[in-house]
DNA sequence: AAAGTGTCGAATGTCGACATTTGGGGGCGC
DNA sequence: GCGCCCCCAAATGTCGACATTCGACACTTT
């Protein structure tokens, strides 16, 4: 058998796409000995894979009690939105100068692609469109540092809401909404990109919370 | 006996107490066994405390190999000073309406206390007074997610080179440059506070690199 | 002598089991 | 009927041992 690595990465992949599909959702509790059984492994490398995750904040750790899938609250939700915007901000901000002619058409593609799957409702591969076109910004920087937390919060925004994005925008607003932050790149002007980015996810970072309140409720009643 | 929490914290509790006074130095080792037989408990916990200052960037895992002690490159560490500088001046901005003038007169307080510590070449406590400044001010914004960033970035960076602290400016400098910082608080300049903090970081991680880069030469030699 | 190869030791990754602690359910008292 | 307390099952934290893998050393080969 070909080795992908060691047990905990492949528990690591198995909780994400666990989260992806929406079998884990914020609150629940991971039962270890469940998942060792279901793996057909011992519940070693399943512990590191929780306490990596909840490094990665996906996860929350009460100690004797157990391991839960992060549950943040709306303003828990806003704040992790708006560092992200500040991360992504810089970084794109920083590597201004590195972005060629080429590069801005391949990113408007992107922009006018992300309209026509939202009209198509091809949610799962708008989603990916959106992620890879946010990768490709903030990976221009030559950071590792920020790159790394970067790279940890859109993870976890990722896994944690990204069934609600589809509903956040409409399908012209989603590519206008990236365009911006594509003209305002043209302009060089790093203050702003920062400003302009951050101002994105801030919006985002509201619209998300707002629906996650909204679930919130449902479920109560 | 009293419970200090979960072996695995007493673990990293002894780790951070190992790096702090120089016994583990970037590069190491980590013993499993070694450490199990020394806190005598077995290696379960130890290795989970690894995984998780695996994730604090304090440690890296090479899979079948071994943990070691982060080796930072003169670019990464300023990299991460950077972020640092990112993080704290943004926090810092955010919460610029919420400082008082009580607040500043402590903080002046503190400038004043550093460099007489460092006149007086205390250098420990004058290390835990910069930390203590620092703490102070990125702790006042409400943004959960902000702070957590900013803190394990400020531990990272605390734990690898608080050594070099005490050597990369004079007691005047120390001074004026953190009075700096206040004064720029004080203008409500949110942009401009940004601006200076990063400065404030990325200045100091070009001089630590460049420590770093001559006791490395120094070592080889 | 340098490069490649094979072997051995040691450290890691993983396992199954035990002890300890928590949270809930039932029973008792008010 | 409501609240408190005790007890127990279940899950976590921890342990010691085994299998597997990597790195170093010595040996062979050119």
């Amino acid at each position: 058998m070909i080795d992908k690595g060691t047990y905990k990465d492949r528990v690591i992949e198995f909780l994400y796409d666990q989260l992806r599909q929406g079998e884990l959702t914020p609150g629940d509790k991971v039962l270890e000995l469940a998942l060792a059984k279901r793996l057909q492994i011992s519940r070693a490398p399943i512990r590191e894979a929780l306490t990596q995750m909840v490094g990665d904040g996906l996860f929350v750790c009460r100690p004797q009690v157990g391991t839960f899938v992060a549950s943040l609250s709306a303003s828990e939700i806003i704040d992790a939105y708006v560092t992200r915007g500040l991360l992504e901000g810089f970084s794109v901000a920083a590597a201004l100068q590195d972005f060629t002619s080429a590069d801005y058409q391949l990113l408007q593609a992107h922009c006018a692609a992300m309209e026509a799957l939202a009209d198509n409702q091809e949610q799962l591969a708008l989603i990916e469109l959106g992620r890879d076109f946010h990768t490709f910004l903030f990976h221009r920087c030559g950071n590792r540092q920020l790159i790394e937390y970067t790279q940890r919060l859109s993870s976890k925004l990722h896994l944690l809401f990204y069934k609600h994005w589809a509903s956040l925008y409409t399908p012209a607003e989603l590519r206008s909404r990236h365009e911006k932050l594509l003209a305002i790149m043209q302009t060089k002007d790093a203050m702003q990109v920062e400003l302009v980015f951050r101002a994105h996810y801030l919006e985002t970072g509201q619209r998300v919370a707002e629906l996650y309140a909204k679930k919130q409720q449902e479920k109560e009643s």
